[in-house]
RNA sequence: GCGCCGGUAGCUCAGCUGGAUAGAGUAUCAGACUACGAAUCUGAGGGUCACGUGUUCGAAUCAUGUCCGGCGCGCCA
């Protein structure tokens, strides 16, 4: 157990004793940022002053009364009823104990018996993935990190589309190519896709089948959606997987369709009543739920509308027994959630089995100018441009330091030029600089214990370390990997900072060394996991 | 018009279930390697938290009204 669990249950205990009753939620402890208002700090006597009808100073006064742990040098109580807690060093310094010995298990929390999916990416097969996947990828797959770092049991998903208009426009962009490569000139539409990509594909076609798919009929046509969707599909787990992001599930519109699923949901949905007829159309009422308008699920020229096989998919994922589901989408689809949710509560479930993570759109600069990203024109940064440009791991690193409500402004100039200037290569020194004394001081050995440690800074670190647990609680709670790299980077600051101003090893002071070396190991460990959750390597050396 | 997201230092952003003097990075300026990695560290300057009103012991944080920016509002996906 951390201090900071340590303390909280021992506020619990005394608020009991003095007849309040409180929720968790409703004691804090912080770690202080003065260290004359001690190592951590509870407001909680003011926050509940109210409910016990008392003076917060008063209230304070009570509780420190009863709060008794042998881990507490003194309490004391500050400004308008603050109670501040000094920790005994040694107490402090068992958190390196803790985590050598359960190395990157550290901060994982107990399996909690829940599920969650949380689905991202789910581009459209239908060419290169673009900066905003980028986006949806690094958040998405840090948040499911997140997620089986604080205990649930969760499944990373991608759906493709793999039917309707957009692949139809794709098998038509990529005959139109194939023809071309014959010296047949051939129109591609408005709605079809422009970009370069697909010339290779074509010219893959005619390395394989020659001239034999010239002739234009339904079989060829499917022929070029097919080959299309699949070649598409192969780049995007490739620039996935080198991206880091490998996903446990892939699910297929196509599957979706098979059988008289759609069929037999829409006929669940009608026998409930959802479901009426206007204007040659088939509306489903999602506003009797939490949407401002019907929509439509059937056109009037009797195809689904996408609407209707994504209900299916979304009740589908929720029939494999998941607590909750995420879905990572880019903003332009913020209209899509309240739709989907109604869509789910016709079905029992309830308003939060589906969160919608919304990320708002990546602005790219080059040369001080905005560069537009358009998937059709073929002028966009690719995803795979930015990532051979900037490597994996300063993507990764960028942009998950960013909340996904605000928009990203990507400096491509910045990121290109120097790869010092980004905050990721900051991070990954300060492992490498642990690491690297910990290989010079091998022969001298470690001490785990922490008990020599008394430094402010040393402090400093120790209380970093063992906020790490809650950290993750927290972050995972938000969905908000930001979190994580906000506190790589504290953590980071302290080390160079501790670094800088003490002579770590020291030939003369066997004893300090061990005791600091020990401490710069559970720095290694907990830099490096926190790095992992974000997808960022923590190399040896740089 | 309606809805969602945002407006905090020159720039990019934290802080938002109300708490101590509003923080980082970057940029600018001034310093520090014959100690373990200077991809680092130390220090300085830099603020009407978009604006008004309200709620209270206390508001960047909550409510409300404006202003500005982005996105959405389709029988597209």
């Amino acid at each position: 157990m951390t201090n900071e669990e340590l303390l909280k249950s021992a506020i619990k205990e005394a608020l009991s004793s003095c007849g309040i009753e409180a929720l968790d939620s409703e004691i804090a402890i912080e770690r202080t940022r003065d260290a004359a208002h001690g190592d951590y700090a509870s407001n909680v006597a003011m926050r509940l002053s109210r409910k016990a009808g008392k003076k917060p100073v008063d209230l304070a006064n009570e509780l420190i009364g009863n709060i008794h742990s042998d881990n507490i040098e003194k309490i004391e109580i500050a400004g308008p009823g603050f109670i501040n807690f000094f920790i005994k060093k040694a107490s402090l310094g068992s958190i390196i104990t803790t985590i050598i010995e359960k190395g990157t298990d550290f901060g994982q929390a107990e399996p909690n018996g829940k599920k969650i999916n949380v689905e991202f990416v789910s581009a459209n097969p239908t060419g290169e993935l673009h900066l905003g996947h980028t986006r949806g990828a690094a958040l998405g797959d840090a948040t499911a990190n997140l997620y089986k770092k604080a205990g649930y049991d969760t499944t990373k998903e991608y759906y493709v589309n793999d039917c309707g208009n957009q692949v139809a426009h794709l098998g038509n962009s990529i005959r139109c190519r194939y023809h071309e490569l014959f010296g047949e000139p051939c129109e591609l539409g408005d709605d079809d896709y422009h970009g370069v990509g697909l010339i290779k594909i074509a010219q893959e076609i005619k390395d394989k089948y020659g001239d034999s798919k010239l002739v234009d009929n339904e079989e060829t046509k499917a022929f070029f959606v097919r080959y299309g969707i699949d070649a598409n599909l192969a780049g995007i787990k490739k620039d996935m997987a080198d991206f880091g992001v490998v996903f446990d599930k892939f699910s297929y519109e196509s599957d979706i369709r098979k059988g008289n699923t759609i069929e037999a949901t829409l006929q669940e949905l009608k026998d409930k009543g959802y479901v009426y007829e206007k204007e040659g159309a088939t509306y489903l009422n999602t506003s009797a739920f939490c949407d401002d308008k019907d929509r439509p699920v059937i056109k009037a020229d009797g195809c689904y509308t996408y609407f209707m096989p994504d209900i299916c998919y979304h009740y589908n994922k929720m029939s494999r027994g998941y607590d909750l589901i995420v879905d990572m989408l880019g903003a332009d689809h913020h209209g899509y959630i309240n739709r989907m949710k109604s869509a789910l509560m016709m079905k029992g479930y309830s308003k939060g089995a589906l969160e919608v993570e919304i990320y708002q759109i990546v602005r790219v600069y080059k040369d001080g100018e905005e560069v537009k990203m358009s998937k059709r024109t073929g002028k966009a940064v690719a995803h795979r441009e930015l990532v051979e440009w900037c490597g994996k791991d300063a993507v990764r690193y960028l942009f998950c330091e960013r909340s996904g409500d605000t928009h990203l402004d990507f400096n491509l100039d910045l990121a290109l030029a120097k790869s010092k200037e980004n905050p990721v290569y900051y991070a990954q020194y300060a492992h490498a600089r642990c690491h690297s004394l910990l290989e010079l001081g091998k022969d001298i050995g470690i001490d785990s214990t922490g008990s020599k440690l008394s430094g402010q800074k040393e402090s400093d670190i120790l209380k970093q370390l063992a906020e790490f647990p809650s950290m993750i609680l927290s972050a995972a709670e938000a969905r908000a990997p930001y979190k994580v790299a906000g506190y790589i980077q504290k953590l980071a600051q302290t080390i160079h900072e501790y670094y800088a101003a003490t002579k770590i090893i020291d030939r003369n002071d066997l004893d300090g060394t061990k005791a600091r070396l020990g401490l710069i190991q559970a720095c290694e460990i907990v830099i490096k996991d926190a790095l992992a959750i974000l997808g960022v390597t923590a190399p040896d050396k740089m």
